[in-house]
RNA sequence: GGAGGAGUGGCAGAGUGGUCGAUUGCACUUGUCUUGAAAACAAGAGUCCCUUCACGGGGACCGUGAGUUCGAAUCUCACCUCCUCCGCCA
């Protein structure tokens, strides 16, 4: 959500966000409906302070003929109130409508493009190495050593299911708590969030109205996340923070739900698109300041690569361009792994800034210094999902053997051991 | 799942149809007094929207949404949240 003063000002602006990220919005229309309803709105303002001067006179008038003469004034006046006030409530949700599908501004930096094919790599990191032996893919590798199975998965859950058994439990908890650990000493705070949300919090960041078809309903009205970041921005909907602790570092950890909705011929095989996963996400929260936003932005998604560096897995990050933004994004870096048998970069990581896009809707401020209410910013970008993370991982460190060698930071939590072998 | 009770400003807590946006206390801000502080006294202070260059004016907000009424914090209905008791349960 933007502020409608702001839309009124920079229709041109709009247009041209709407124009660089392929979505269709009119904004011509929007300011149409907001002229109507501001019409009305004083229309109703101006009766009902007139009710309320006649009802002042009722209360106040000893005689009882005049009494009845006002009453009778009221009446009449009522009448026309009601209409009007049906009108304003049916223009009101016609203009929150709108509102709630105006795009945000991307920022100059972000690339003109359609999809993700038009993305722009910013940066690469690690050496790609040739398998010496035929290598194989992750759904033979895994199956082979028994860290998963799909097979079994599909039998219980249907398509996409899959089973994590063993060694692939094992280095899923091992990737988590040196996760945790990385970003603990990064300042951040750890939280598991209900990944079980009410509408409300959706519509905080973003997730709806537009994208109910990615996301699991329940017969109670309640939807599952696909990310913590939504139940995490719920954290604080509805409240005044203090300034003193910004930038607020979130860490949140969740099972992760997407119906994956159209993209049915896509990854049908392994673990790169699952309706059901485990994700650790970075959420921030700081004052409404561009530059802060940026900085930050470029501190979280650095974060990622610094994890993934310690990892050791080869990756690429590209800053997505126009087409490939959400509604709310302002620009968004996308980090790519490796995947030696598909040889080429599969989307790991997610971070993106959003001004006050997020807390407009959600409804988080602080006082600014200067004692003013303010919408703050917020950001938000992947830490490390599981298993995804595990597709790369494997193929990038397996052996002529067969096993899969353990990245040097996770053997502590592997008990020690170097290799997942039969 | 069943029965009962409650939701008021930063907090506590009055108010059950008519100048109530709301008594009061604490906390807060400013002033007087004081070398300074405390105490005391006085004054001020909520949020959102519309309008105005500005001073100002208007509207809305007592969990949320609808309704009754000339008029609702107060009455009615639905929903949400919390508390107590019973039942069930990892």
């Amino acid at each position: 959500m933007l502020d409608i003063k702001f839309i009124r000002e920079n229709k041109d602006i709009i247009k041209e966000a709407a124009r660089k990220k392929h979505l269709s919005f009119d904004v011509d229309q929007l300011l149409v409906v907001d002229k109507e309803r501001l019409v009305l709105l004083s229309t109703v303002e101006q009766l009902r302070s007139e009710q309320n001067r006649l009802s002042d006179a009722v209360s106040t008038a000893t005689d009882q003929t005049v009494r009845a003469t006002f009453i009778d004034q009221v009446r009449v006046l009522k009448e026309t109130l009601k209409a009007k006030e049906e009108e304003l409530r049916d223009k009101m949700k016609e203009w929150q409508t709108l509102m709630l599908s105006v795009p945000n501004i991307p920022d100059m930096s972000v690339p003109e493009g359609e999809s993700d094919v038009d993305n722009v790599e910013v940066k690469k990191w690690g050496d790609i190495q040739e398998f010496t032996f035929p290598a194989k893919d992750h759904v033979e590798l895994m199956t082979q050593l028994k860290m998963v199975d799909f097979e079994r998965g599909t039998k219980v859950h249907g398509f996409r299911g899959y089973f994590l058994t063993g060694k692939g439990v094992q280095l899923s908890f091992a990737i988590w708590n040196y996760a945790l650990s990385f970003w603990s000493q990064r300042g951040f705070t750890p939280v598991i969030p209900p990944i079980l949300a009410r509408k409300q919090i959706f519509m905080g960041t973003g997730y709806l109205p537009q994208g109910e078809d990615d996301l699991y309903k329940t017969q109670d009205g309640d939807y599952l996340a696909g990310t913590a970041e939504v139940p995490v921005m719920g954290l604080h909907a509805d409240e005044v923070l203090d300034a003193a602790t910004f930038p607020i570092k979130y860490l949140g950890f969740s099972p992760c739900y997407r119906r994956e909705a159209g993209s049915h011929s896509k990854d049908v095989k392994g673990l790169i698109r699952v309706h059901e996963f485990y994700k650790w996400e970075q959420v921030v929260l700081c004052e409404a300041d561009h530059t802060t936003s940026v900085a930050l932005h470029e501190e979280i998604n650095r974060n990622t690569e610094e994890f993934i560096e310690s990892l050791g897995i080869p990756y690429h990050t590209v800053v997505n361009c126009g087409g490939d933004l959400g509604q709310g994004q302002v620009k968004k870096y996308d980090i790519e792994l490796w995947v030696p048998k598909e040889e080429r970069y599969r989307e790991i990581s997610s971070a993106s800034y959003f001004h006050d896009f997020q807390t407009r809707r959600g409804n988080i401020r602080y006082k600014d210094k200067d004692g003013t209410l303010r919408f703050a910013h917020s950001l938000n970008c992947t830490a490390i999902p599981t298993p995804r993370i595990l597709v790369s991982l494997v193929e990038n460190y397996q052996e002529a053997d067969g096993s899969v060698r353990i990245p040097e930071v996770l053997r502590p939590y592997m008990g020690g051991e170097t290799h997942i072998k039969n």
